[in-house]
DNA sequence: TTGTATGCGTTATCAG
DNA sequence: CTGATAACGCATACAA
């Protein structure tokens, strides 16, 4: 009892008289110089003398002085923290686009807020709302539906941003990515040129995520133009793990031959390897009975067999190039981030053939 | 009069600086109250009257005031910030870890700074000093071996942390994980339980990782206290790749019979994965030929053939404790972080089988 | 090259 | 319940 409400008051006391740690004006003091001086010291060191610099950087490390970034972002109006939101941090292309960001911004001095939305704009919302009040000087986003709010606060406050993992040409935003209709309609257009007919789809949940209903409008728009169309049980959504692939290729599988598709194809990588090991377990064979394609083009999707034929997407490169263009725009070199489409590539493998002749 | 060519001084500066931001004062003037009850409409709303509030946030709000969080922290010594350092989010081990604690830390009202080291002790030291100076309240740190001046900051300004990602009974700092020397004696005793005798050890790189080398010491200790030893020929360390997993397994099967491991222990699932394809490749058999292990039990893994043996590790949660001890901390719950040992669980399945009879 | 003085936007203290 | 006012730690015109 004693003891905690000894600790408490400590702990008030801190708080009242201040941080506790040392301040410029110490240094300043320290050495024998002004705040004015110390301060430049640090921040415009060729306009003090190296005979003060030093002994000021000596004071500063004696009492271990480190500077107040409250204060630093008050008196300069520059906060040194970018911010991303993601979806979520569990799915590799955001996890490599998230560091390869991080680091671009660590060359520039900028520290980075990170954020997840859970596939939810709402909290995507509140998320960035609150990046905003920490002061975030720019801003990534993944994605291009957000609430309009967000927009609003991002222009009005004049705060840099990209959106990434998306592009669409002609778009209000500055936007880092690929176009997703386009790329998935060209493996559409790929299996349709094999000599498919009959597809199925098998998608993460479209709700709140463009790029899928891009994804999904690439499909279709390849098919009415070779006047094919999906019907409704060869669509399927759900959930983008290997379980959820697995199950769909055994319900695929067990269809009836008029009406199973000899072509499959699958928002990502991961539930086009489920898919193939359903289709394994199911007694059927890639690609003679199927053909399978993926997304993303995962480490593992080239070495497993059936190779996967998938796209290649940088996402480390979406990363990079987003922060450099928002870093451009903080260094006064820019003044709005540029837009930039990133390129993927068809990597043809060993999943994909010509359908097997109808007896 | 004083008042009104403040006003118009303000204003005119906001112009030149371009910085369209309202501040708390607005608010004030617009609602009609002092700047005091403004900012307890927000921090105390019990201590304003329903209707004041309501006059003060509806000001708020049409002069859309967002909260300068670099004058709040300033003020109130608090910067609503936790920072994390992890060696790489290229890794799912590490970012399913970040994205569990930002969500924790985001139930708080706390943005989450992340950082990466690269497995780079100093960089690790750079980046932790820059969100210090930032003002972090809390940090994480995944592993144990950092340098000491990083402890010493982190001690001297009293920021409450927590090591991740291994365990040490007897530490000198709050940890949140497993014993990793433990975890790889548990799975070397199965193997050697099974009745193997010839190991081959296939291990990321241990330089500046404390979790790697506590992993071979428990490999080591565990082979010694069977009387066993691996022979130089037989460890081998590289990159955590699939390649590199593959390229060990061919190597391991072109060395005679008499000295080749029957039994290959791998850092990770993705290298045990690789091991397991390129013995495939050399025309072996997994578990007939070889016994293989794995570490982390990825979703593939299960799914496999032949299933992965391996060690279940709950990185989220390892993330959602961390972030909750250190919330406890900030929040006066509790003074200091406390250590936790997450469990670990050993998923036997096809791929670890008694070694075949020498003829 | 260095010092002085002031402002940055908010919270907290104390009086009312 | 509310208001006046002093911190908070630093940067930066302006002087010297």
């Amino acid at each position: 009892m004693t003891e905690n409400s000894g600790q408490q008051e400590q702990a008030a006391r801190r708080l009242r008289e201040g941080s506790g740690r040392a301040k410029l004006e110490e240094v300043a003091h320290l050495a024998g110089v002004s705040t004015a001086t110390v301060s430049r010291a640090y921040n415009m060191p060729e306009k003090v003398s190296l005979q003060t610099r030093e002994k000021i950087f000596a004071a500063a490390k004696s009492v271990g002085w480190v500077p107040n970034a409250a204060g630093r972002a008050l008196a300069s109006n520059r906060s040194h923290i970018a911010g991303v939101i993601i979806p979520t941090l569990d799915n590799e292309i955001f996890s490599h686009q998230v560091g390869a960001m991080q680091r671009v911004f660590a060359e520039h001095g900028l520290n980075l807020l990170i954020a997840c939305s859970n596939y939810n704009p709402d909290l995507g919302l509140q998320q960035a709302m609150a990046m905003i009040e920490r002061g975030v000087e720019a801003m990534a986003l993944a994605g291009e539906t957000h609430p309009p709010a967000l927009y609003e606060h991002l222009e009005r406050l004049a705060i840099p941003y990209v959106l990434t993992y998306a592009y669409r040409p002609g778009a209000d935003h500055a936007m880092v990515g690929f176009d997703n209709e386009a790329a998935f309609a060209r493996m559409t257009n790929h299996l349709i040129e094999l000599g498919h007919r009959r597809f199925a789809v098998v998608m993460q949940p479209k709700d709140d995520n463009d790029r899928v209903e891009a994804r999904l409008r690439g499909i279709e728009k390849a098919l009415a133009s070779a006047g094919l169309s999906l019907d409704g049980q060869s669509m399927m959504i759900g959930k983008a793990s290997l379980d959820f692939g697995m199950d769909c290729a055994g319900r695929l599988a067990a269809l009836p031959v008029p009406s199973r598709p000899t072509a499959i194809i699958c928002g990502n990588d991961t539930l086009a390897l489920g898919v193939q090991m359903g289709i394994a377990r199911a007694g059927y064979q890639v690609p003679e009975d199927f053909s399978v394609t993926g997304f993303d083009d995962l480490e593992l999707s080239s070495r497993i067999r059936p190779a996967l034929t998938t796209m290649f997407v940088d996402n480390r490169q979406i990363g990079r190039i987003a922060a450099e263009q928002l870093v451009t725009c903080l260094t006064g070199k820019s003044d709005r981030p540029q837009s930039h489409e990133v390129a993927v590539s068809l990597r043809l493998r060993e999943s994909t053939a010509a359908p097997a002749q109808e007896p």
